[in-house]
DNA sequence: AAGATATGTGACCATTTAGTCACATATGCG
DNA sequence: CGCATATGTGACTAAATGGTCACATATCTT
């Protein structure tokens, strides 16, 4: 597969998916009670529903003529897993780079490769 | 401060980023030497650079005519402290959300709040 | 000084994105 | 039935995004 989480990563960037999904931490919701916490039209929500379900991070089911929209965490642990935790080792150099880098000390590549 | 992470999460958002992080990783490289290793022009990696140096996740230092470009993970951990983090409580029960919502057996709304 | 190398800038283009309004469908209820 | 409610769709706009090419500047080397 191509990298299936390119879709979450997107759906991720951009600050209202991330607050509906914040929302959606304490419980599923409909569609309508996710519309009233925002400022945006109706439509605009939908359409950021469809990109999170989408990206697997909301699942739908649909019950009489209310849409429930379930949080799905899995993709969220995947970006972890596969992604974020691979830097967990370059926190601490991080910081020992940047004095580096303000120190101005040239020629301390120090690279690994 | 209003979400200075805001420019992190769209910074990572492009898949030629994430990749730019993931050699940087390894130690700093020139603009050049990154360039050579994507397909796109090199005017689109300088872009891409600039986007990542405004979001914190890389440092410049110049030397000389060349540009030192350095990897600083800080912003990803914090992007994983107030954020991700958050999520670890629902990644179990994600599962068992998934496993009704195929079971589709109605009525269970669970919310917390 | 001259040329090669490394990076910075300006102008432009195509596509995607986030948003809007208006209208359609479908379901619960009196 | 008829109406209110909840959600789905179509058409459109404005701005951001990712990309290109051409040109400018700065520095090292001969």
């Amino acid at each position: 597969m191509r990298e299936a989480l390119e879709d979450v990563w997107r759906a991720l960037a951009d600050p209202t998916r991330r607050r509906i999904l914040d929302l959606l931490r304490a419980g599923p919701r409909t569609t309508g009670e996710l519309c009233a916490r925002f400022a945006v039209s109706r439509f605009a929500v939908m359409k950021h529903l469809a990109i999170l379900e989408r990206a697997g991070l909301v699942l739908v089911r649909r019950e009489s003529r209310q849409r429930w929209n379930y949080l799905n965490a899995v993709p969220i642990r995947q970006i972890y897993e596969r992604w974020i935790r691979d830097y967990e080792g370059v926190w601490a150099g991080s910081l020992l780079t940047l004095k580096r880098h303000v120190e101005g000390s040239g020629r301390e590549r120090g690279r690994t490769s």
